[in-house]
DNA sequence: GTAATTCTGTGACATTGATCACAGCTGGTT
DNA sequence: AACCAGCTGTGATCAATGTCACAGAATTAC
């Protein structure tokens, strides 16, 4: 499998020409990652772009007093890297492989001359932009008014967006966070996260087997929750 | 005053030429709304973009139950409504004028034919962006894990970020929102906002006075709440 | 295969903060 | 000036959920 076709998955390349293409997979370079390992240091400043090729990340805040707010999962042609690039400001979070990763980079003046010479890429990273703020936003509403059993609702609903494959309505989340991970994303602790999957497996609404979760009747579960 | 000069403090149009900014602000349109007035309602499709000359406005989700969510207070010069331009979902929020309000309006066509023919003005439009998203993202890890005192500290830095003056390190803001907006920036209670102003009041970190807040040592202010 | 580590389930308890209820203010209106 | 509407202050109550403690299950390491 060539660099380019990795790259045609990601949402901001997809409108490029092949030849467009394969000259900007000629300037990234690839990295590989353990699990666990930290890839961006919240406060450094960024000089890199990324796009996962394989596996998933983790985008993490931590508090004054150690806690982690996990702030989204991302997996394969999802990218990160890019707000400091466009703002100047320091990173705004940490990133830590959650699986085994791959990942293409590019520089800081690669991408920004991407952006200059690809108007195309500009609109799409500002779609992109707009989808994410969208999202941050459906979260700060979530964690504004929902009682824990909403948010953790809500919080499986975006890792099925996210981890999850479709088939016959139901969705299922291999290889489920930790509990831990779900109660960092959910703002609430991780006994509450135990209690209320088993609720909802109660209510008949997921299925747990081994590491994987599956939601029966996907639009329903969106539909009680969002 | 000229349409070009309110232009000219708008983040996005700053890199711009005066005659590429009088060939834009001809194609603006002027409106008037009342405080308390609905500008834009979500879900709606977005046919228009938005610059505020005068006044405030609120951006706000209502939930299921009625509840409303305060996402964001702009102010002069603050624009809105690029976000359903750019990824062509529906609305993502409501927009209330927040006190009598001016705007200037720009059309979904010539709004899109800016950022094509001025890259400057999309990637003056990704910072923005950039920066509304680290914003949010402060927010949800704030909500995630501050005790109410907390985050109603941190709803006030925003405020004053967003509305205040700074004067010798300290920071007033005039016309401070109802305790009940407050309280659904900082998802909490409006009785929880007016016991915790008072609390902050007897620990000397802020003043109250007629409809204005002065946080005294802003900086110390901001160590403590961030 | 066993030990060690990490994750999960669950009871008991303590605490925060939402809600209710109502009184006191304030600013605008006639 | 008296009235009214809307905002603010404050006590009492109580449910939701965070925290602690520990046992059991599952996964990883040796």
């Amino acid at each position: 499998m060539s660099k380019t076709d990795h790259l045609r998955n990601v949402p901001i390349f997809t409108d490029l020409t092949d030849s467009d293409l394969t000259k900007i997979a000629s300037k990234m370079v690839p990295r590989v990652y353990e699990k666990g390992q930290m890839i961006l240091l919240e406060e450094s400043m960024g000089e890199t772009f990324f796009i996962i090729t394989q596996g998933a990340v983790k985008v993490t805040r931590l508090s004054a007093d150690g806690r982690e707010v996990i702030l989204a999962i991302l997996g394969e042609s999802d990218f990160f890297g890019e707000m400091s690039l466009l703002d100047g400001e320091g990173r705004s979070a940490n990133i830590v492989a959650n699986e085994d990763a791959k990942v293409l980079t590019l520089s800081r003046n690669d991408f920004l001359d991407c952006l200059e010479s690809y108007p195309k890429i500009a609109i799409a990273l500002l779609e992109e932009l707009a989808t994410r703020l969208r999202k941050s936003d459906q979260q700060i509403e979530s964690l504004s008014l929902s009682d824990s059993e909403h948010r953790i609702g809500i919080t499986l609903i975006r890792l099925a967006g996210e981890l999850g494959t479709i088939k016959q309505g139901h969705v299922t989340v291999k290889n489920l966070p930790y509990q831990q991970d779900i109660a960092n994303m959910a703002g609430t602790s991780r006994e509450t996260v135990s209690r209320t999957l088993k609720l909802l497996e109660d209510k008949k609404l997921v299925r747990r087997e081994n590491r994987n979760l599956t939601i029966y009747n996907y639009d329903a579960f969106r539909q009680a929750f969002a």
